[in-house]
DNA sequence: CCGATTTGTAGACAGCAGAAACATTACCAC
DNA sequence: GTGGTAATGTTTCTGCTGTCTACAAATCGG
């Protein structure tokens, strides 16, 4: 009434079909995201959507579009409330990677699981993860030109961090390593111990506390 | 005739759907995998799977089951080719399990993506995971108390090497480091890098030579 | 050789993606 | 205000899917 909702004949649709989008992910899973399940739960007809999308795909592609502009505000966000620390807005920009991805399992598995999205959709995506990869190898080498980072292929170091924080969350969210978990850790410890060993294996021993 | 084939109506259904299935996955893609599909390669009518799976998702889950137990043979074979040193042997498996999942990547991404599985099937893998685990851990241990590897909890570190040869094969086979490759380096040689990476960071620096 | 069981078939149903034709509403010029 | 136009939403239709049920044929046990 106040807001701009409900002035048109819907008010913001495609705003609505992407939380809706959304809700579903989180409730039934992947395999629940239909169109016409998306349109149901915004109170419109099943044929509504595609005056906004062209296309089932270009549904999914606004929801993962929409998941990499979170994720990549919290990143920035968690790295600018650290003290002016290379290393530690590194690791904090990769703990916030980890959080993210496993405080948003669905929206994380449609954003980089490639079975929702067809592979023309998937191309739109690449220079996403090229900019991603890009500022983590400028994040090493700037680590590495203070020492606090050992010699090496900038690129490799990259993706083999890159490597293990995906597989890491991946197999959480894929449930193949909760079962594993026996008793004091909870998966927050093992969380932690991935990531310190991430940074005992990168770095100079010492200051890798985050 | 000589063999068990042919003998039956169709001869030897259920290994011919599991055959097609697996056709299907590589041809078109997982998206592509339906019921109805399989049954018409294999030539028969499209209920006649269901005299051997209940479900598609019983379906999936044999394609699955045959997956893990391929993979888990090659690794075996690759492990004994080499002599007697256990942390090259378990460098060895480690490059079998990348090759597979390389080599297969539709077989390998339908066995961990988890999209064409319901949560149901899920359950009915997490032995099949656990006792990879436990094989990995008992192979750290091994090489700790040859003084090859260092000290530390042997599944956060299992873990952490899970996760990072996981996360690598699935970024590959999704398409999302290809493009990164630039020059000189070929998926190859990237491969060899992050292995290296893994074991560099995991042991005592000499010997992870493999 | 014959009945029972296994295996495959034909057809039906509901749900889906997507396209086309249609109706309604908001906006803009006058 | 009024009427035209473009944007938005609806109905209807086609062809695909998974799964169920009734039926036919081939095989096996006796």
């Amino acid at each position: 009434m106040t807001t701009a909702k409900e002035k048109y004949h819907h008010g913001d649709l495609r705003s609505a079909l992407l939380e809706a989008a959304l809700a579903v992910l989180n409730e039934i899973g992947p395999q629940g995201l239909t169109i016409r399940e998306v349109a149901r739960r915004a109170g419109v007809s099943h044929a509504a959507p595609y005056r906004h999308f062209t296309d089932k795909d270009e549904l999914v592609l606004a929801v993962v579009e929409q998941g990499f502009e979170l994720m990549q505000e919290t990143m920035q966000a968690e790295k600018a409330a650290v003290p002016d620390d290379p290393l530690n807005q590194f690791a904090a920009s990769g703990l916030a990677y980890v959080n993210f991805a496993l405080e948003h399992p669905a929206h994380y598995r449609v954003m980089f699981s490639g079975d929702l999205l067809s592979s023309t959709g998937q191309v739109s995506l690449q220079h996403t993860s090229r900019a991603a990869l890009q500022e983590m190898v400028s994040n090493i080498t700037e680590c590495q030109h203070l020492g606090v980072v050992r010699e090496g292929d900038p690129v490799t170091q990259a993706l083999t961090i890159l490597s293990t924080i995906h597989g890491f969350v991946s197999l959480v969210n894929d449930n193949r390593i909760e079962h594993l978990i026996v008793n004091p850790s909870s998966l927050e410890s093992i969380r932690d111990a991935v990531l310190t060993m991430i940074f005992e294996g990168l770095g100079s021993r010492e200051a890798a506390k985050y």
